[in-house]
Order: C-alpha cells, then sequence, then structure tokens
DNA sequence: CGTCCTTCTTACTTATCTTC
DNA sequence: GAAGATAAGTAAGAAGGACG
C-alpha cells in the first residue's frame, strides 16, 4: 500500500467501524454522514487491498485482515492523542499508557505491590511495567525513552538525568538459620560478622553482569583481604533462596533481608565492612521534569518509598 | 516574485437505489 | 424496513498559468 495516500481520518473511521460495526453508527460517532463513512470505507479498500468489512444481514462483520489492524490502529491512534494532548496535565482516570520502569528485584518487590494497588485505585487503564536490569543499563534506556523511571543506588548519572532520594539503605549479612559455623563462633543475629569468619565463608553475591567486585569487596581490598565468592546471581530473590539452602550466605539490602528472612528462615547480621548506608534513588530524563504523568508516576513511587 | 484567476481534485452533503 | 452503496451537486483547497 501507498502511505501517502493514508489519510489519518481513514484510521479514525476504520476505528469508529470496529467499536459500532454499522457505516451509519460509525458516521454518527465521528460526527460524518452514512455515505461519507462509506465512501471513506471504499478508499481505505483501495488502500489496504481487502474489502475489511462485509455485510452481514444488518451487520458489518470485519474481515480477518481488519482484525489483525484493528489493535494496531487503536494504538496508533491513542499515540496520536499522547502526542497532541495537553502534556502539563495529567487525568489518570481516563490515561490510557503504560509506565515502564527499571531495577533490580530488590526494588520491585519493595515498590510494585503496593504501587500497582495504588495505581490501579487511580487510573484504572494503566498498564505498569517492572523490567529487570542493574545500574550500567540506566543511561541509555533513559535516553532513549524506552523506560520512565529507574531505581538505583548512587550512579555517576549524565547531566540530564535527574535523581530524587527516596530512602537510605545498607547491607547486611544473611545466613541460614543457625549456621554452624556463626554458632560455633558464638555469632548472634544482629550482631557483626568477625572479619575472619567473613572472609573464610563460601558467599553468594547478587551481580546482574557477573562482575566479581562490589563496594564491599572494595572495602576489603582496602584492608588487604579478600572473601570467598563462590556464586553469583542476578536477582536478590534467588541469592535469598541460595542462602536459605545453607551452602553460602550473602549479603542483601536490609529492606529487602528484613521482607524474606523470617518466610526463608534465615537469621540476619551486620557486616564487618562496607555497611555504609547508602542514597537510593530514582532516576528520569529531565525532558520529564514537567510532564503531568511522569509527575503523577514519581508521587507515587514517592510516597510508596520514601523513607 | 507576488497576485489573481481558472481548473482540477477531494470529500462532503442530500437524495435515491440496492440489498438483506 | 433498516442499512449500505451510489449518484449528483457543492464547497474548499491545491495546482498551474497569465500578468504586472
Amino acid at each position: 500500500m501507498n502511505i501517502a495516500s493514508l489519510d489519518l481520518n481513514l484510521l479514525r473511521v476504520f476505528d469508529a467501524l470496529m467499536v459500532e460495526r454499522s457505516v451509519t453508527r460509525a458516521g454518527e460517532r465521528i460526527g460524518l454522514s452514512q455515505p461519507a463513512v462509506s465512501a471513506a470505507l471504499n478508499r481505505l479498500r483501495h488502500l489496504v487491498g481487502d474489502q475489511l468489512f462485509v455485510r452481514e444481514g444488518n451487520a458489518m462483520v470485519p474481515t480477518p485482515r481488519a482484525l489483525a489492524l484493528g489493535i494496531a490502529v487503536r494504538e496508533a491512534l491513542d499515540r496520536i492523542d499522547q502526542v497532541f494532548s495537553d502534556h502539563s496535565t495529567f487525568d489518570p482516570s481516563i490515561a490510557r499508557r503504560t509506565f515502564r520502569l527499571l531495577g533490580s528485584d530488590y526494588f520491585s518487590t519493595m515498590l510494585m505491590p503496593d504501587l500497582s494497588r495504588r495505581v490501579l485505585a487511580e487510573a484504572p487503564n494503566v498498564l505498569l511495567q517492572f523490567l529487570d536490569g542493574g545500574p550500567r543499563a540506566m543511561p541509555h534506556v533513559l535516553s532513549e525513552g524506552t523506560i520512565d523511571l529507574t531505581l538505583a543506588p548512587p550512579v555517576d548519572i549524565p547531566e540530564w538525568a535527574a535523581f530524587q532520594f527516596l530512602f537510605k539503605s545498607r547491607l547486611v549479612v544473611a545466613a541460614k538459620k543457625g549456621q554452624p559455623d556463626l554458632a560455633k563462633a558464638g555469632i548472634k543475629a544482629g550482631e557483626a560478622v568477625p572479619l575472619d569468619l567473613f572472609c573464610s565463608l563460601p558467599q553468594v553475591i547478587c551481580s546482574t553482569d557477573g562482575g566479581l567486585s562490589t563496594a564491599i569487596d572494595s572495602a576489603l581490598h582496602a584492608r588487604g583481604r579478600k572473601r570467598r565468592i563462590v556464586l553469583t546471581m542476578p536477582h536478590f530473590h534467588a541469592l535469598a533462596l541460595a542462602v536459605a539452602g545453607g551452602h553460602v550466605m550473602g549479603s542483601m539490602p536490609s529492606q529487602f533481608a528484613a521482607i524474606t528472612a523470617e518466610s526463608l528462615g534465615l537469621d540476619l547480621f551486620e557486616l564487618p565492612v562496607g555497611g555504609d548506608e547508602l542514597d537510593m534513588g530514582m532516576y528520569w530524563h529531565r525532558r520529564y521534569d514537567g510532564d503531568g504523568a511522569h509527575r503523577w508516576l514519581r508521587e507515587k513511587v514517592r510516597t510508596v518509598l520514601e523513607a
């Protein structure tokens, strides 16, 4: 088909026909006479090379080609509506759009159940998507606009990115309840793991890209020490399950540990080094600073996560 | 180069025909 | 009889040529 001869008004007619399944009612819906809709349908038929709608009694039944086009045309019209609508205001009750967030499963666990409940209550036609990814992917996805918000610990950000602090977090060590080496050393839950023991016990770390050097390892290196990493996992949930298996211990953010420790039978301990508090926050592209929908989303995230 | 006029195209309307 | 298709007429805008 020749895209140059595609009039956007034809898509409005097509969309109305998909909804009404009637040329007359489609015309009433979009403010055209029945013959005008009929003529528009004819032009569409020539463009697409398909009947699109065939009459069956008093109904216009879409062909398979029309059904295949229907969703894509609706999405395209929604997108055009968004482009030309007033971006400074946002009405969640009628908004039809998708918000995409990116971060580790630690953030999705803490944020999304509550955020989803709040968003659904106010914006029934909004789709929330949380995608898995570490801070390293952040600049790229924000720059190209595929992600609305990323959640991460402090990272170096480009000048076009904005940051809002949400809460402080620190790492704690988790081990299976009654872990024999810790018990033998007389270390109780809540106490710090002695440096020598910490370095000698096998550990699992969370790493989305397989990297082995975390803030803890840098702190150990500064003291001329090294720990025994035997496993890396991209998700904290998997890390916690591995720790629950009993053969490794692992470090995880304190808030995440508080949520999972009880159900998985884990004890939590303080780190001997590298247990400083970090400023966790959200990042976005500054082009969305004044965008009503984006501001609404940020406010919702802030309400759920802010300390 | 800018303005005016004519012609052509397109999409609309009402009226009417055709189909179910 | 209801609803889609077609015919005829109309208005608006684009394109192109003539002219100062």
